[in-house]
DNA sequence: AGAATTG
DNA sequence: TTGCCAATTCT
């Protein structure tokens, strides 16, 4: 069990005793433990119970409670409070705008208690009718409901891979001779998928049973070359059964997207049956089209023209902008983060970007707290050399656009990454103003996930994508393809579009802790569907390189 | 902390 | 009518 769900559980149970008003210095002390140990540098698991009651924040009865939720899943007050909860009013605790006082009224005073009448309360306009909840209100969680109800049965990728990684492996053991591979939109590495898709020269009797043996699995149909089954999280799989001759062929008609195998199709009618991929491209006239770009964009006319991309691969990165530190509010501590980087990544080097000073919620850096950060950036360099750690700042954007601190401390960060963190619901027209504003100041360096969306959660603020993207090229300022698997923020979908206007983009985990680093992977799997090659990508720089880059900035605006 | 919404 | 405070939720 990661700190992350044990937070959660911690959270939900605040949540619900402040739900059944207990007493709110119970209620806040459980919220506060959640805070701590969203924030512990180390897994809990990995503690003892003595490690874990010394924690500031964390005495010996919530480090009781820890221990039980990973033992049992549950504690006690938790599992008490949701037994006695309606599964409905579970749900509505996790709808973007309502907390436990608002669910409590629609609850009590409504008589609501299932998602399914709130949104028919909602589209009645009866919500208005109730205390603190007015005609912005009802349909703002209107909406909230709606994008989470479109959200049913979709998987980020990053959770999809998760749990079909052990699945996969099992799976490749019980069948050693037979070839296997994921197709569909998991091989496409779209960021959310619909369901697993997997490939397999193995007998369908055989791999029937092989499911069949697992309890965990709900078979749900089957065609003639094809199992479909759920599993205990709900992801759909579907496994094709191909055989050696026709594998490439299936392998690249199961890949599709549609749209991509609709332009083959319009190349020649009958795709050949080729015994590998590259081939059959080849006899259609066209270069090798990598899965990840096999949307249906501009890839076939690049293929045709043997102009594609030659994409950029992980280990094309040779350091990491973009992370957070103890200084803001990431888990670990600056140094922990550059070693990391440093021995576990082997990269040359860390770009440190913590909150600017209007981020209180997330312990912002003053300029005076930057000075100290500043320090200990130049005794590490020293230390740490030839790793170099740059300074950066995640700049908040204002309202009216301009960033969080005056020039004369701007002009002393290596760069700036300026970004959207608060007043999420203008216009299209003020949102991209706003964007265009902060572009066009020169001292920022890279704009940071451009719309704010968070995947399969909220949608971000509208933007008028192209006139942002022309500011960028205007302004030669980078954009971030944002790794978070929640993010992946510029979308793949306008990369293309912003590498046409010669802007660069920057693979930035947005790392709150060590681990977070390696969400770099997610970045590239999406800056692969935008066509991203390494020469295009700041991060894929050379320390000497990016040093450089950020200098020319700097005399650029003198 | 600051913004938005509601009362 | 207007302005201001209080409560809730989000980032």
């Amino acid at each position: 069990m990661e700190n992350k769900a044990i937070a959660k559980a911690f959270k939900l149970c605040s949540q619900l005793m402040e739900l059944y008003n207990q007493n709110p210095f119970r209620t806040k002390a459980m919220a506060s433990a959640s805070f701590k140990i969203d924030k512990l540098p180390f897994p809990a698991v990995d503690a003892s119970l003595e490690q874990l009651a010394e924690q500031p924040g964390i005495g010996k009865s919530t480090a009781e409670k820890i221990s039980m939720l990973i033992e049992t899943g549950s504690f006690k007050e938790l599992d008490d409070l949701i037994t006695k909860t309606p599964e409905g009013i579970l749900a509505m605790l996790s709808i973007k705008g309502l907390g436990p006082k608002k669910v409590q009224i629609i609850w009590n005073d409504l008589g609501i208690e299932t998602v399914g009448e709130l949104l028919y309360a909602c589209n009645e306009n009866r919500l208005v009718e109730a205390k603190g909840f007015g005609l912005k209100t009802q349909e703002e969680i209107r909406k909230a409901i709606e994008f989470a109800n479109a959200a049913q049965g979709l998987f980020l990728y990053a959770k999809a891979e998760k749990i079909v990684q052990p699945f996969f492996t099992a799976l490749s053991a019980a069948f050693k001779e037979e070839i296997h591979s994921f197709t569909g939109e998991f091989r496409r590495k779209c960021e959310i998928v619909s369901s697993i898709d997997i490939i397999t020269t193995a007998p369908e009797a055989a791999v029937v049973h092989f499911i069949e043996e697992n309890k965990d699995f709900t078979l749900l149909e089957r065609f003639d070359a094809s199992l479909q089954f759920t599993d205990p999280f709900s992801l759909k799989y579907q496994i094709l059964f191909s055989s050696s001759a026709t594998f490439a062929y299936d392998l690249l008609l199961s890949t599709g997207s549609d749209a991509h195998i609709q332009q083959l199709q319009a190349i020649r009618k009958d795709i050949p049956q080729v015994d590998n991929e590259a081939s059959i491209y080849n006899e259609l006239g066209l270069s090798f089209i990598e899965p990840e770009l096999r949307e249906g964009l501009q890839e076939i006319t690049w293929a045709k023209e043997h102009k594609l991309p030659k994409l950029i691969n992980y280990s094309d990165l040779k350091g990491t902008l973009h992370n957070h530190s103890t200084y803001s509010d990431g888990v670990h501590s600056l140094e922990q983060m550059a070693s990391y980087c440093k021995n576990e990544l082997g990269l040359g080097y860390l770009g440190i970007c913590d909150h600017s000073k209007t981020a209180v919620y997330a312990n912002g850096l003053s300029v005076e707290r930057l000075a100290e950060q500043w320090q200990e950036v130049d005794n590490l360099n020293e230390k740490l050399a030839p790793f170099k750690i740059f300074k950066g700042i995640e700049s908040d954007i204002l309202g009216d656009g301009s960033l969080d601190y005056p020039a004369e401390i701007l002009e002393k960060f290596d760069f700036v990454v300026a970004s959207v963190h608060s007043n999420l619901r203008m216009d299209e027209e003020k949102a991209t103003q706003r964007l265009i504003r902060a572009i066009e100041n020169p001292y920022t360096t890279i704009l940071g996930h451009p719309t704010g969306r968070l995947l399969l959660s909220r949608a971000g603020y509208p933007l008028d994508f192209k006139k942002v993207i022309d500011a960028c090229a205007a302004n030669q300022v980078v954009i971030e393809v944002n790794s978070n698997p929640l993010r992946l923020d510029l979308d793949w979908r306008w990369q293309q579009y912003a590498l046409e206007k010669g802007v660069l983009l920057s693979i930035n985990p947005d790392a709150h802790r060590t681990e977070g680093l390696l969400d770099m992977h997610y970045g590239v799997h999406v800056a692969r569907k935008g066509g991203l090659s390494a020469e295009h990508c700041l991060n894929a720089f050379t320390t000497e390189d990016i040093a450089s880059f950020f200098q020319k900035r700097k005399t650029a605006r003198l």
